[in-house]
RNA sequence: GGGAGCAUAGCUCAGCUGGGAGAGCACUUGCCUUACAAGCAAGGGGUCAUAGGUUCGAGCCCUAUUGCUCCCACCA
């Protein structure tokens, strides 16, 4: 049966059979093949809540081309999927649904909490797996992992107890960032700063002696409340005979102590700063140095506490309002001026976060940070591109102590004992009976859980079976390729180092390849709120996932950020329809029973062009793959396919496709052979379409993608044969060009006069050359005598087209001369060049080469163009 | 306050270790040439932000300037 393709390519249909054909066959799971080298690549787990946008498919579509590539080159690849348990936005997520049904965490208890949790889970996790299967991601689905899952537990577990002995891991009282809305602490880089618009309130603070008052401001005059002293500069001399006084706090009518610390700036406001260590990071650090007391005056959800009766359960906003309205009756408020500043604000919720004081879990991050910057110092890991080591090094050379218990109940909960006997810490793997220490049964559990990107730290080694010494784990371990974002190199991609290094004593992976953001058609940010949000998924049906994953991968270089428009989408699925067209034409043009892709013998010129063409694309497209230039790779593909192989070889394999006999044969093997391995280069980015068309073809092997990728091969050079073409295409090219001009409808066929020094390449272009450029027939010789006929010059030719009724003689001669002039500049230019000292003796013979080259050329090219004029 | 990035054709962007600038879209002209009008052919359009410097040679390297963008930072 002789095979096609239906006429309109189809990605739906094609896309849902081929994925679940490749599933079937067990070509995503990764073998431990002792021969042979492993990739791998683990996943950047989305979170259970998320939907698919543009961001997961990019980062999956570089991940799928990698990995892709990487088998076809015959490694045991393995990409190992899996989802992350988002802790704060799944939580939330189930507080707010439990809330339509009236039911509170508290009122349901820990317990019924989590089985809702899990429950959620298993409806909800697994959407964002099925919408990456549309992407065609091919991940080892047997091997998908969840950082909740057991294995991952376990290496949490480990992991914790371990720092903990080392001493890495602490509790302690430190101040700490706190969300009054999610009602739980959040590290440092879960913080988002943003500038808002506030006042600057300025305030009287009196001497208890009666004796005047210190000026100060304040942004944030409610915690005032909380004030345990008033500080200035020691060397501020407005103020030194002040330091040790004391004064009446306002309001509360507290006494607080006036005193000395570097930290104040003095010529910043008055030079005098309140200070409120419990809600203030920096006034706690002048606190600890001071011994100041802690006073706490808000609540967990950030009101005002009962200590202070006349405010208590006012929120701190209203409660600002209320102590300004007060502090202006007890004439305590000077003047309030606008100001904007700095708010830090959850990165989940976007409420502005609440410093507190409080006893929280901590990793000690001095001694993990030292060996992590070393790592990349050294070049175990680079960063792609590498200017993103700078943000590295920034963040872990200032990097403080890690908070990561978090006071939520979905996740990892922190392996802690706390004795109700003796008060001692008991951490363990596993729960213990009695306390170490006093040997007491009364132990309560710490009912806090860790940070979620706890366990995401450990995820290139947790997945593998680490602790436990598996196969996997050696085998595949340490990975090879980590992308994501630049926006979590602090969350995830530090984390990852430090843990790797001092668990498993390896980097986790020896490359961080960082892709920039997926803005929209005007360069704004994606978002929910400006609704500008563009769906991969509705991209996919209505263009196929190959156009997506097309659009996503070229005209853009790793760490900036791009643009998704129509345009481009457009522009991806002409891509796509091109690629089948072309295909559709040569299997048009097979028999029955075609053999599988194979060279013949007797190849003629346009056979070696193009079959050097092509090894010139092997070559350079597996080059920029191994540099991580996916988008350059892609836009050699894209050249080569559209311009090279459909627009030239193509159309002049139309003449021997309608002859019979070797010349046909010939023609049509090489159609296949170069269009079937093409196909392999661009599978990794298009694997659908590339695989539909492939398995279509005459082929050996059961599957693209499983097939071996193409090696560039010296014996497919044809240098010779490229120079002969170019010299073909530049005259045919030449001659469409003055048809152009002089408006000669392509329906008028012409006859073609040649006198070149290249009279063999000529005869062999000859027999396409009449197709290619409207011409009749074509005669090669000398000394034509023609009355009235256009000319065309080129560096290798001077073409003749009798065209009577358009022949202008006077318009020639302009024409000519026109060029002349141009060439004869070009010859200036290229001699002075050529005639340099300091350009022969330093330049690279090739550069020198090539100059000659074109100097030649173009003398060759002013001796043909003398010559027509002379004979005008 | 510190750091980074960007500035190239009307628009969106490529341009790998320096050898006389490219693509897609848009525009102009002509084509239904039996794979593709989601196409074919031809064309117009750029002192590569500005000013210096290094070099035989600079979009690419160095310095300064201007304009945008982002990240980090305890100026209350």
């Amino acid at each position: 049966m002789k095979k096609e393709l239906p006429k309109q390519y189809n990605p739906k249909e094609v896309e849902e059979r081929l994925y679940s054909g490749w599933i079937k066959d067990g070509f995503f799971h990764a073998k431990r093949y002792k021969d042979k080298p492993s990739y791998t690549i683990v996943m950047p787990p989305p979170n259970i809540t998320g939907q698919l946008h543009m961001g997961h498919a990019l980062d999956n579509t570089l991940q799928d081309i990698l990995i892709r590539y990487k088998r076809m080159q015959g490694h045991s690849t393995l990409w190992l999927p899996g989802t992350d348990h988002a802790s704060i936005a799944t939580e939330a997520r189930i507080v707010e649904a439990m809330k339509k049904e009236g039911l509170t965490k508290e009122s349901i208890g820990r317990e019924a909490f989590l089985k809702r949790a899990w429950e959620w889970k298993d409806k909800y996790g697994g959407k964002i797996i099925e919408q990456l299967k549309k992407l065609g991601s091919s991940c080892d689905w047997e091997r998908e992992r969840f950082t909740l899952d057991d294995g991952c537990s376990k290496a949490v577990i480990e992991t914790f107890v371990n720092l903990y002995e080392k001493g890495l891991i602490y509790r302690g009282e430190r101040i700490i960032n706190w969300c009054p809305h999610c009602l739980t602490s959040i590290s440092d880089a879960e913080v988002e700063y943003e500038e808002q618009a506030g006042f600057f309130w300025h305030l009287r603070y009196p001497f208890k002696d009666g004796n005047g008052y210190l000026e100060l401001a304040t942004t944030r005059p409610e915690t005032l409340l909380g004030d345990t002293a008033v500080a200035v500069n020691p060397n501020d001399e407005r103020y030194k005979e002040h330091i040790g006084k004391m004064l009446i706090l306002p309001l509360v009518h507290r006494e607080i102590p006036v005193i000395a610390d570097d930290y104040v700036e003095m010529d910043f406001g008055t030079g005098v700063v309140k200070i409120t260590p419990a809600h203030d990071p920096n006034d706690f650090e002048v606190g600890l140095r001071h011994n100041l007391p802690v006073e706490h005056c808000l609540t967990d959800d950030a009101k005002i506490t009962d200590n202070y009766p006349k405010y208590a359960g006012l929120d701190r906003y209203e409660a600002r309002k209320a102590i300004v309205k007060d502090l202006q009756a007890e004439g305590a408020l000077i003047k309030t001026e606008d100001y904007t500043h700095n708010v830090g604000t959850c990165y989940r919720c976007s409420v502005s976060v609440e410093p507190k004081v409080s006893k929280q879990w901590f990793v000690s991050m001095k001694p993990l940070a030292g060996p992590a910057i070393d790592a990349v110092k050294n070049g175990d890991t680079k960063f792609i591109p590498e200017r993103f080591d700078k943000i590295y090094f920034h963040w872990l050379e200032n990097i403080r102590d890690w908070c990561i218990s978090r006071q939520l109940w979905w996740g990892h909960r922190i392996p802690a004992w706390y004795c109700e006997t003796c008060r001692e810490i008991n951490v363990s793997k596993s729960e213990p009976h009695k306390c170490k220490k006093c040997g007491s049964e009364n132990l309560t559990r710490d009912p806090d859980t860790l940070d979620t990107w706890f366990s995401s730290a450990l995820w290139p080694f947790s997945t593998l079976g680490w602790p436990d010494n598996t196969e996997d784990y050696n085998y595949f371990y340490p990975t090879n390729t980590l992308v994501t974002g630049y926006d979590i190199i602090p969350f995830w991609v530090m984390r990852m180092m430090f843990s790797g290094i001092e668990y498993t004593g390896q980097v986790p992976f020896d490359t961080v390849l960082i892709h920039g953001l997926v803005r929209d058609a005007k360069g704004r940010k994606m978002s929910k709120s400006l609704g500008n949000g563009i769906d991969p998924l509705e991209v996919i049906s209505k263009y196929g996932a190959d156009a997506l994953r097309f659009a996503l991968a070229t005209g853009n270089s790793p760490g900036n950020d791009m643009r998704f428009s129509d345009e481009k989408i457009e522009a991806s699925r002409n891509f796509t329809n091109k690629i089948w067209n072309a295909s559709r034409f040569i299997l048009m043009n097979l028999d029955e029973n075609e053999n599988t892709p194979h060279i013949p013998a007797n190849l003629a010129l346009e056979d070696k062009w193009i079959l050097s063409r092509y090894g010139k694309v092997v070559k350079e497209v597996t080059g920029s793959i191994e540099n991580f230039e996916l988008g350059i790779a892609l836009q050699k593909l894209y050249d080569f396919i559209w311009d090279e192989f459909c627009d030239w070889y193509i159309e002049i394999t139309k003449i021997r496709l309608s002859d019979t006999g070797e010349k046909r044969e010939t023609a049509k093997a090489i159609l296949v052979y170069v269009m079937s391995n093409t196909l392999k280069l661009l599978h990794p980015f298009m694997p659908f379409i590339t695989e539909e068309i492939w398995t279509t073809l005459p082929h050996d092997g059961k599957s693209i993608m499983i097939s071996p990728w193409p090696v560039y091969d010296k014996n497919l050079l044809f240098d010779d044969e490229e120079d002969s073409m170019e010299r073909i295409m530049t005259a045919i090219k030449a001659i469409r060009n003055r048809r152009a001009e002089m408006n000669v409808p392509p329906s008028r066929k012409a006859r073609l006069f040649i006198e070149t020094r290249f009279e063999e390449d000529f005869t062999k272009g000859a027999v396409f050359m009449t197709r290619l450029s409207g011409a009749s027939d074509v005669t090669i010789g000398d000394g034509f005598e023609l009355e009235g006929a256009v000319s065309v010059i080129t560096d290798s030719a001077k073409i003749y087209i009798p065209i009577d009724e358009l022949i202008d003689i006077e318009a020639e001669k302009t024409r000519l001369k026109k060029e002349l002039k141009a060439t004869e500049k070009e010859i200036v230019m290229l001699t002075n060049k050529l005639n340099n000292e300091g350009f022969l003796s330093k330049a690279p013979a090739k550069v020198v080469e090539a100059g000659k080259e074109a100097l030649k050329k173009n003398i060759l090219k002013k001796e043909l163009l003398t010559e027509s004029l002379m004979k005008l």
